[in-house]
Parts: C-alpha cells; sequence; structure tokens
DNA sequence: CGCTGTCTTGAACGTCTTCAACCATAGTGG
DNA sequence: CCACTATGGTTGAAGACGTTCAAGACAGCG
C-alpha cells in the first residue's frame, strides 16, 4: 500500500486531487528490486506504469550492431514505461535497477484511466513529456560533437546542470557511472573514454570518486566541448 | 481566415469538437512563408504554436563548437514551437522553410487556452509528444553508431518507413536533403557523406534523384546497419 | 558571361577503434 | 589463509576510418 503523503512529494503528483491520489494509492503497488534486476526488456508487452521512488533505473538496449547504448538514467520522481503504453504497447528497451530501488508499479488499464479521468494528471504528464524531449535533445547535441572528448565534456556538463552540488574541491556530479556506462552514453568505445578521462584526472580537470565525478576545472571542460573537430 | 474542413483533417486536431474546432479557426491565422524564411530563430520568445500545413521546415542550431545540427525535418501536420511554449519560453532552435510553405499560427494565449479548455486536444497532444519523443530515440540510437555508413542507412531507413513508397526501381524515399543537411543530420562532415553515397550510387545501393533517393538494394543497406566498427 | 551553390576527388593527418595483455580490488569457497 | 574469480580500470601498438584542406567539375541563374 502506497502512502498518499509521500505520492504527493512527487512532483508528478503534486497538483493532483484529493479523489485522484486516493483512487491512485488503492490501485498502485511498491516494489523493491535488487541491484542488477530487471523491471522490463524490450519487446516486452507495456502493460505497467512505473515511477522510481528511491533508487536509480537504467534504460539500455543493444543495437543490431551490436553496440550497446544507454537511453537514460531515471532517478527519483521520474516515471518509465508511460510513453510505450500510449505508443507501440511494447517497450522499446531494457530497463534494469542501478541500485537497491523502490518503484511505484501502476498497471496499464489503471494508468489510462487514471489518465482520462483526471485532466490535471494530463496536464503533468504533459509537462513530463516536455521535460523529457528536452533532455533528448541535448543528447542529440551531445551525440553529434565529432570527438568523443567533447561528448563525455557534454555528458558531465548536463549532469552537473541537473544534479551538480558545489563542493570545496570543486562542483560534485554525484552519478555513479563506470567507464563502460560512460562509453554507452557517448557512443564511444571503453577504451577511449578511459584515455580521455585518465588524462582529465592527471591535469585535475574532472576526478572519480566514490560519489561521482568531481569538476574541479569547469572552464576546462567549456574549452574541451568548444574545440573543434 | 482558416478553413474547418481542412483543419479537421489534419490528425491532431480529427477528434477536436466542434465548438473547439471553431474557436480555433476564429484565433488562428494561416501565414506563407518563402523558401530559406525563418519562422523563428534560436533564443526567441516562444509566443506562437505553429503547424506545417504544406511544404517543409527544418529545425536546425548551431552548436557552440560551430558544428550545424539539423533536429528534424517537419512537414504537413506536424506541430512546431509548442514543446517551447510549455517548457522554457524560449524556442530552442531555428526553423526556416525548405520550400514554399504555408504554417497555421496560434497565438501562445490562444494555444494556451485551448489546451486548457478541451481535455480531447490535450490528449491528441500527448500522442504528438510520444511520437516525436520515439523518433527521437530513434535518432539517438542513429547518432550512436560509430560508423557513419551506418548511420546514413539508418537514417535513410526511418525516413523509408515513414514516407518510403514502392516504385518500379526500389523503395522512393521523397525527401530532398543535399548532402551537407544529411552530414548534419548524421554527425559528420559533408565530404564524408559525399565519398559513402557516391559509392552507394555506382554499387545501385542508393541512388539520388531529382525527387529524393531511391533505395534500390534496401538488403545492402541492411548490411551496412548490421556491420559492426 | 561570370557567379554561386552543390557535388566531387585527392592526399596528409589525426582520432578512435581494435585486440591483446596486464593490474588492482573485492568477494568466494576450500 | 590462500587460490580463484569477477569486475573495473589501464596501457600499447597497429590499423581503420573520418576529417581537413585544397582544388576542381558542373549546373543553374542573373
Amino acid at each position: 500500500m502506497l502512502d498518499a503523503n509521500s505520492v504527493r512529494t512527487l512532483p508528478r503528483f503534486s497538483e493532483i486531487s484529493a479523489v485522484a491520489l486516493a483512487w491512485l494509492c488503492e490501485h498502485a503497488e511498491k516494489r523493491v528490486y535488487a541491484p542488477g534486476e530487471f523491471i522490463f526488456l524490450e519487446g516486452d508487452a507495456a502493460a505497467h506504469f512505473f515511477m522510481v521512488l528511491q533508487g536509480e533505473v537504467k534504460i539500455y538496449k543493444v543495437l543490431e550492431s551490436g553496440r550497446e547504448i544507454i537511453l537514460g538514467i531515471f532517478r527519483a520522481g521520474e516515471a518509465i514505461g508511460e510513453v510505450a503504453i500510449l505508443d507501440g504497447h511494447e517497450y522499446p528497451a531494457n530497463a534494469v535497477a542501478q541500485q537497491s530501488t523502490t518503484m511505484l508499479d501502476l498497471p496499464r488499464k489503471s494508468y489510462l484511466l487514471l489518465l482520462k479521468n483526471h485532466p490535471e494528471v494530463a496536464l503533468s504528464f504533459i509537462r513530463d513529456l516536455t521535460l523529457r524531449l528536452r533532455a533528448m535533445r541535448v543528447r542529440v547535441e551531445t551525440l553529434s560533437e565529432s570527438r568523443v572528448q567533447s561528448r563525455i565534456a557534454l555528458l558531465l556538463q548536463s549532469f552537473a546542470r541537473e544534479l551538480g552540488e558545489q563542493e570545496q574541491g570543486g562542483l560534485l556530479v554525484p552519478v555513479k557511472l563506470n567507464r563502460s556506462e560512460i562509453a554507452a552514453m557517448v557512443g564511444a568505445r571503453m577504451e577511449t573514454v578511459i584515455r580521455i578521462m585518465s588524462r582529465w584526472q592527471k591535469e585535475k580537470t574532472v576526478t572519480t570518486h566514490k560519489q561521482g565525478f568531481l569538476v574541479e576545472d569547469p572552464d576546462a571542460l567549456k574549452e574541451m566541448i568548444a574545440q573543434e573537430g
């Protein structure tokens, strides 16, 4: 059973009516996933709407060419699977829990009812979709840079903008991604990412820590991006 | 003044109520743009909702690095500018008419009223956004391929899926893009695109014509994509 | 006619990938 | 406790691929 007050704290449901909220709490379940556990697979029928309550979910797919790409990392308050419910009826990618993760799980039919009967939910949905679309646009811009160096710099910059916290040593980006995963986000090979980030580590531009990445020299990062190639 | 019957033929407004339709026709204008004319520029206040009625609009931007990228090509029935109205209030890219183009132009305030007062319009909007999001996902997948060859092949394939017409010589993709524009869509240089497509021309895989591209050997295209790299 | 835009080609260069090997660390089971 | 294994990070060398720059072909148009 879901706690109405905690659901209210989710941006997506902050303006939901009391009636709709009660209905949602009644029809949704809370589910816990272990690290590495799959939430759904590419091609599965889109039977559930999910929202991350705590933890982190990676959405990724393997292309025909064998290349693995990460479409996004989703954190608390972010919804996954809903586009597939309305469009195509199949999940277009795999979803896996990166850490121990709790999710709100609402069956497809309940989700559609909620959307239909509560205009304010539809409007929140629209707002969410526009944010997703913007994130994808940024992603396309990132991938359009020719040099891997610029792509990694842009990726870090967009994480920093979203989640960065000012620390004494620089800007801390609390994102735990290994080199392989960064490679899968910027469209490059792990070895290339390692070579570039090792250089940054030595030059004290960006350093890697247990909590995430520390951007020590933001200006140097900006320069990497501005470079042509 | 807009013609109610022709507005009804637009997928986006096919299920609109009679009242909303009348209201829309009253508040929207029809505007004609010459080839090369700008509809809006990156950074402009998002003061208008547009829908392409006839012709073609290119949305593009110039990145900090100087690289020019095309975010999308929009045709009849497709809406532009609406994400910016709800999110950020500034257009995130430039819009230019590729041919002589007529657009439906609805001021921001009227658009918001329409959305608020007519739930069926909001639902069509959601459907549209999910389509856009899917298109962007395909775009990210395309750009994630490392070899330019694969990226061009994927781009053509997605155009073909959407607009392709079966002809005697193969599958005709009625899209007029020069080599520079293809380069800006796949994140590569014009010369590279030329070299690859010249080879295809010789090998009769894909040939370029006045009307667009003719995919003569779809299997060869698929092979290009499957190749690792 | 000369101009402009698009397409084309060549050669040198730089970047990224590929493949192979290697190191460090943490966890597991005997 | 140690050998074993898995995972993530690291490095080197060779070669493929794409870019860059420079030059030229070609068509359409004033």
